[in-house]
DNA sequence: CCTGAAAATTAGCGCGCGTAAAGAAAAATC
DNA sequence: GATTTTTCTTTACGCGCGCTAATTTTCAGG
């Protein structure tokens, strides 16, 4: 780490007394050279650190060791917390990650991924917008670049699907209520953007019918991703006209439910499983928050290190098999019950 | 977008019927050519798709139009809140945004600056980790690339700082609180890594004793990122060894008060200024999350968007200075006092 | 129609590295 | 020690575009 700077692989192969083919070769494998010339080349690197143009070693591997990850709303917890452990993944397997957040917009989304091609990643992992996606601009991006979606599943799209077993999560949270009380109704935004969220309904409707119980659905109101405000101002309106059905509640997200609960206390009203209590109140995500609500949150978990370990599983097979898998894949990882003071 | 599939831009020239130094000088500024000719190859480019080689590109430009966004922990919510402002300003200016995060880990964030001088970016903004950075890295870095540092300010390092002003932040917390009740204690993590909360130690301490009252600073074990589980733990020990010396309490930062409210719900300590409340909670920060509460918390607030807009003012003209300002410029920006239930 | 500035063209170098072919050198095998 | 195999060197081309210098074309104003 000292004298003159290096301006390009050939100066530095003259410094190590190397040409600049070996030592090309020694940086696309290690390995691939003799021992001796290895120490040689790293005896080199360490006095004078020099590293690889990347726009110019990029422009000629046809592949190169990025990685893409895109997810819809990087200020959603549940999506940083995900998409950190995918990065650290990322990281530890040799690979460079990019981060893109879609902003919850289906232009920008699009964006990505026509900047992401140019990119010529190994692979990509991609949560969609779900609703708001341009199905023709990710089908167009699935055909250039080996993609694993992860999270929102599109029928067809990318060589692999690694999410949630919604049903998994449903049931169990629909079990547990019906067995330690009352029935649940189901919480959730009318238009909902994420197709989990309907799976989850579906989910909800089958099970409540299959145990011969009256499903409800309770819709409310709002855009965007602000969730818990929607949760909050719709627990609102639905408390204040008496529209909840029963006094226990599920919520399609922790987030919805971290609005409820909100609104909840602004009421006055106990949530949880105890003496003097108003309403169980359930959800499902894990978000990172879910334990430090008031009162914390009973919520079936994803297995967040399972789906991002399963996530790189899948991208490196894929990899290794060229980029196409010969059908499509699809994981679905079921839930870990949490039960926590709120049902 | 239709026909075939161009490979470089001396086909897409000929297809559009030009030359391809004039092509290239569109793709650098489309006004720089003759409105004719722009229509042209507007023209062109509607019907065949080509976009130039990102790679041959910035390998060729001393300067791209890269920016670079380096936050310490992205899963924390206040920099995924802060980092999706900039990086939307910096899609409307025109530059591509890479976003990392160095996972809290020193060794990272070293591999992120050393990865991100590779790539010649126009500018970048940075939130160092504070006492856990590598300062020689840091430094080293500024060296080769614009750099704003924003949030946790290490003096000298950058061209210029855009942050809070921790004072105003503790100052409008302090007043309101002892306006209202009784003068709080400060709540905080025994060994912060972030320099913001020594400077909002300091700012209470002072605060205090300008008033004439006595300063009592409550700190708790942790390390990490899991602050809230931290502050959780930390009230849980304080309130039971009866180390609390008021019946408020200022905390350091809002995800160390949702910890501390969590624990005070577990123990059925009601929180607010109202009657029947044992406590009072205050905090700094406006996390996007502090509206959610139970209770909704009082806080002081950053000015996200109006630090965004400053970091990116802050780059505009350092990028147009050439890189280097001739002295080092520090902005901060007062808090607003945002009040809620819990105080 | 002429004229001169502005814009486009042609031609060509350079960026830094991947990669291929052919021969030389070194290491491994017998 | 001779032969085979592996590894390295040399030479050379290609990637796609930025950029420049010299030339030609275009177009507006007189």
């Amino acid at each position: 780490m000292s004298e003159q700077k290096i301006r390009n692989m050939e100066e530095f192969a003259a410094l190590s007394g190397l040409s600049r083919p070996t030592v090309s070769k020694y940086f696309n494998d290690p390995a691939s050279v003799r021992p001796k010339t290895r120490e040689r080349i790293e005896a080199a690197l360490e006095r004078y650190d020099f590293r690889p143009n990347i726009f110019a070693v990029n422009q000629n591997r046809s592949l190169t060791k990025n990685v893409g990850i895109v997810v819809p709303y990087l200020a959603d917890p549940f999506f940083a917390e995900i998409a950190r452990i995918i990065e650290l993944r990322c990281i530890e397997a040799g690979f460079s990650p990019i981060l893109y957040s879609a902003h919850g917009e289906r232009k920008l989304e699009k964006e990505i991924l026509e900047g992401l091609t140019a990119l010529k990643p190994a692979g990509v992992f991609m949560a969609p917008l779900g609703r708001l996606s341009d199905r023709a601009a990710i089908e167009r991006f699935c055909r250039d670049v080996p993609t694993v979606l992860f999270d929102s599943n599109i029928e067809g799209m990318g060589e692999a699907f690694v999410g949630s077993d919604n049903f998994s999560f449903v049931k169990q949270t629909v079990d547990y209520l019906c067995r330690t009380g009352s029935p649940p109704c189901f919480f959730e935004m009318r238009n909902p953007a994420n197709p989990n969220a309907n799976k989850r309904r579906h989910a909800y409707i089958r099970i409540m019918e299959e145990a011969g119980l009256e499903p409800h659905v309770v819709k409310v109101e709002g855009e965007g991703w602000g969730f818990e405000e929607i949760g909050r101002q719709g627990a609102h309106d639905v408390i204040a006209s008496g529209g909840l059905a029963t006094d226990t509640v599920l919520c399609s997200n922790d987030r919805l439910a971290i609005g409820f609960l909100a609104a909840c206390y602004e009421r006055g009203l106990r949530v949880g499983r105890g003496e003097g209590c108003a309403l169980r109140i359930a959800s499902h995500d894990d978000h990172p928050f879910s334990r430090f609500t008031c009162p914390s949150l009973t919520t079936a978990a994803h297995e967040y290190e399972a789906v991002a370990d399963k996530c790189m599983e899948t991208l490196f097979s894929l990899i290794e098999a060229g980029g196409r898998f010969g059908a499509r894949t699809e994981t679905l990882i079921p839930a870990r019950l949490i039960l926590r003071a709120s049902a």
